[in-house]
DNA sequence: CGGCATCCTATGAGATACTG
DNA sequence: CAGTATCTCATAGGATGCCG
């Protein structure tokens, strides 16, 4: 009935649909470390984490995995070993997401005191 | 001391400036209304977002101001009369969130239970 | 009409301890 | 090594009512 309500609902609801599939604290920070395209194990993911927990890290990579973002491979030794890589899916991300990084860059400086939400990078203009 | 984080933090962190903007439940919404680029009142806003209470888009729209996306222009008049639009900093934001809604389009139409997440839009791959 | 103050609640996230 | 099970807690968000 509400014709002007379209256009917007198409452009927001995919949005929602992808915030949906990356929101919360770790996943972003995990598709990060997973970006270069190695697979990595479950304690070196958490060593470049220091803040997260187990339980964090394991439910973050449970819910990627089961929206397809992240693969899992068990190796069936002892010790086990896990090692995760971003799939084709999560690999598709990573464009859209440097599109919001470069207009983050581009923005971020303009104002001096965000930088102080960028202790651990050098991100410049 | 650690050279593999650099990539991924220069990535994240502009990420996380950028999703601090456009963060919380409502901002997205918001923005998505004013993309048309007309100006728009208070209580239009809230027709087209229904369930939003008064606190939580006064609060809102407060942020995006203090952050640059939203301009606000009051009219001396009685009753009072106030409209919002998107800067161009807010403009230059959308860019990027269509090629986050691309994405999504291109995903979220795969497994059929995403459907749901879209009861008022049909958008279509 | 547009906005604010107060109070309240639900959910996401952390701490801790244990296990195949 | 790679998880899991509880418990607790902080904060984003909501309900309600008043105001210039």
């Amino acid at each position: 009935m509400n014709k002007i309500n379209e256009t917007d609902e198409k452009l927001l609801c995919p949005i929602k649909y992808t915030l949906g599939i990356v929101g919360g604290k770790w996943k972003l920070p995990i598709i990060c470390i997973l970006s270069s395209g190695e697979p990595y194990r479950f304690n070196y993911i958490k060593k470049r984490l220091p803040e997260i927990t187990n339980m964090m890290l394991t439910q973050s990579l449970k819910e990627m995995e089961a929206s397809g973002m992240v693969g899992r491979k068990q190796f069936n030794e002892v010790p086990p070993h896990v090692e995760y890589t971003l799939t084709e899916k999560g690999k598709s991300l990573l464009k859209p997401l440097e599109s919001l990084a470069e207009w983050g860059i581009e923005n971020m400086h303009q104002e001096a005191d965000n930088l102080s939400l960028c202790e651990n990078c050098q991100a410049e203009k």
